[in-house]
DNA sequence: CATATAAAGGACATATTTATCTTTTATCTT
DNA sequence: AAGATAAAAGATAAATATGTCCTTTATATG
């Protein structure tokens, strides 16, 4: 469902949400390393949710990444959206490309309502909330 | 979530149960044509399908695949997990090799009511139910 | 029995995804 | 201003998934 890609991309976004901060910015080797992604594939992932402002970089010594405040009001999807596109998430079931309510696969009303609640959940919850429950010792990211 | 692989495969699976018969055997390249399937990975899918008995094959003149009464009362699940493996359906949602109810990562809650409820119905529905109600035009395979 | 048909099996090719490396650019610190 | 630090950018490499091809094996039919 979701690429390797923004697997890892969700895990380094909770990771920074809960560590870094504008006075502790954080490189993308000490988070690869801490939460075991490839540091230099990291490294990719964490600029391109830069470009789309997604979390804040800064460049020399003491730079790094982290989420400012309004970063940590936006939510999970946009973070997955922002690196593996709609397609993954929208996409029929068993891969047709017609695929819709009207016109639905043979297996298609199983998966949307379901698809739709994880969607909803994604985007309702911020990533601050997710940071928190994992702060709490609820979940782990590593 | 599936691979294309075990898309081709649950689409291969309901046209056989639709159209072929002990009868009436169709070969990879009836099908992988109509279902717009490319021929000879559709072959290969179906000789994987045949070794775990999930469908069955005939080699010679007037040979195909079919899905005998049996192969029929069976679920979709079997279809999948024989070309996926359990893998891509268990697995965590953003990547973690431990998640686990006990020790859940930051988004577990989430994910896995909502795939237990399509595996269930993945599981519980036959394939001869399936292949009625895209006969009836309820749904299509391509 | 000979022939034609179609699956089985295995090697090969391509594409996509994942991962790495190197150079350039920005910026903080002294 | 000079040096060190860390991200940006782009090229490259490796791994995996997808797709193709060719030879062998089995079998139905004349």
């Amino acid at each position: 469902m979701l690429s390797q890609q923004s697997k890892y991309a969700v895990r380094g976004v909770i990771y920074l949400a809960i560590h870094a901060s504008v006075n502790r910015k954080l490189g993308s080797r000490e988070v690869g390393e801490t939460i075991n992604v490839p540091v230099p594939f990291l490294a990719k992932i964490f600029q391109n949710l830069n470009k789309e402002k997604l979390i804040t970089s800064a460049k020399g010594p003491k730079g790094g990444f982290f989420l400012n405040e309004d970063q940590l009001s936006g939510n999970l999807l946009s973070v997955i959206k922002c690196i593996d596109g709609n397609g993954n998430f929208n996409s029929c079931f068993i891969g047709l490309p017609q695929c819709s309510d009207d016109n639905p696969c043979s297996i298609h009303h199983l998966a949307p309502p379901l698809r739709n609640t994880l969607i909803n959940e994604l985007k309702r919850k911020s990533i601050r909330e997710f940071a928190k429950d994992t702060k709490k010792g609820k979940s782990h990211i590593f």
